[in-house]
DNA sequence: GCTATTTTGTGAATATATTCACATTAAAAA
DNA sequence: TTTTTAATGTGAATATATTCACAAAATAGC
């Protein structure tokens, strides 16, 4: 289930940092490069490599196209992932121009919704009425959704998309959905995102830090 | 800096449940109550709790109306925070029409964008220029934000979130923002996120479970 | 009012994540 | 070549988070 969710992310970001890096010239990088362009420290970055046999050159450190392609095979970069969206509102949308989720291995196929006025199968990707959801799903294979539907409905919907096929989701509603346990969710609550900010915001500068165990 | 945000949500989850449950006329819950509706564990909540010294009755549970008040107190419901988004586009939108955003302590103030066309001060919000931010924010008193703008005007808006007399954000530019120690940043980098998901996926699908510590 | 039951609260144990400390190695300098 | 230097790689130590196990308390039943 959980599983290291935070390594993997930062697997992640090390190898958007390198295309990046890679774009502007650079050959070759240091976790300490690595670790002061993400904000973490050296150790960690050798300590995430080191997890997953990833290696350098000792003094030298990593070579650049070397250290990438040892990522790539890692997290798999040549397969596009695809991804079916629910919910064809402002989030979507958003989404849809997100920096760079469309190239970079994330293709949207289909995005669903149940307003007609909003369904287009014209559009590209085409916005589909709810009811298209499951066979769409099953005969392309989709093993990916995003939960971008009121939190009333979001139950339903994820409980169609199980039984369609797909595998995980990245939800935004805010409630909590029940599925399987080898079915994976990230919750993403962006209001309590949010307050925990405004929390941690007012508790520090009240010269705080919350109550410590005793 | 860190600081068990995840505890902090947690709480914040507790909370939202409360009241929810208050509006359906539950008068008591169990640790166990909650645990279940936020797929937790009944001694986690517990642990939580004690962490804070927010206590119940042995037996009964926690009586709703007093749990809420110790969590309210806790996390400061009474005062509304209020908070700036900068870049008014779709995610900015998704953002202002979430869930219970607006009510439960959180109150948007203003959107502020570079884009003339997209600026509205008779808006309600107000969508101002840029400009007006560093005014906007030092006369209102105004402590969090929402950096929505894309990832190469990120740090300058940030800078000038933190002149102006910002203390924290939530960042959804995928890039690493730097600020002082003090400053409180939580990011959201909605496509890592997803791919991380997607590559559970992959990796759980064939039985696999990435590489251990050997 | 006594006993059985259920639930809290928490120290101890475990699990997980991060940092430290340093041996090892490769490159650069002498 | 030999020495110095700057980096990796990783076991051990620490820190943090979660779960276990169970004593203590309050309620319900008898």
């Amino acid at each position: 289930m959980r599983l290291a969710k935070q390594t993997i992310l930062r697997l992640f970001q090390y190898r958007e940092f390198l295309i990046l890096a890679k774009s502007i010239g650079i050959k070759n990088v240091y976790s300490d490069t690595l670790a002061e362009a993400l904000g973490s420290s050296a150790t960690q970055v050798r300590k995430d490599f080191s997890l997953f046999g990833i290696t350098g050159n000792k003094r030298a450190g990593y070579q650049l196209d070397d250290l990438l392609s040892q990522l790539n095979e890692l997290l798999g970069k040549n397969e596009k992932q695809k991804v079916i969206i629910a919910g064809a509102g402002n989030l979507a949308k958003a989404l849809m121009q997100y920096e760079g989720f469309k190239k970079e291995g994330i293709e949207i196929v289909a995005l669903f919704d149940n307003d007609p006025v909003k369904c287009d199968p014209q559009n590209d990707p085409p916005i589909l009425p709810i009811e298209d959801l499951y066979n769409f799903v099953s005969e392309k294979q989709v093993e990916l959704g995003v939960i971008a539907v009121p939190y009333y409905v979001a139950q339903q919907i994820l409980d169609l998309m199980i039984v369609a096929g797909i595998k995980g989701v990245l939800n935004f509603a805010p409630i909590y959905l029940k599925a399987p346990k080898d079915f994976f969710i990230n919750d993403m609550n962006l209001r309590l995102e949010l307050e925990t900010v405004a929390y941690l915001i007012k508790t520090r500068t009240k010269a705080g830090v919350h109550k410590e165990s005793s």
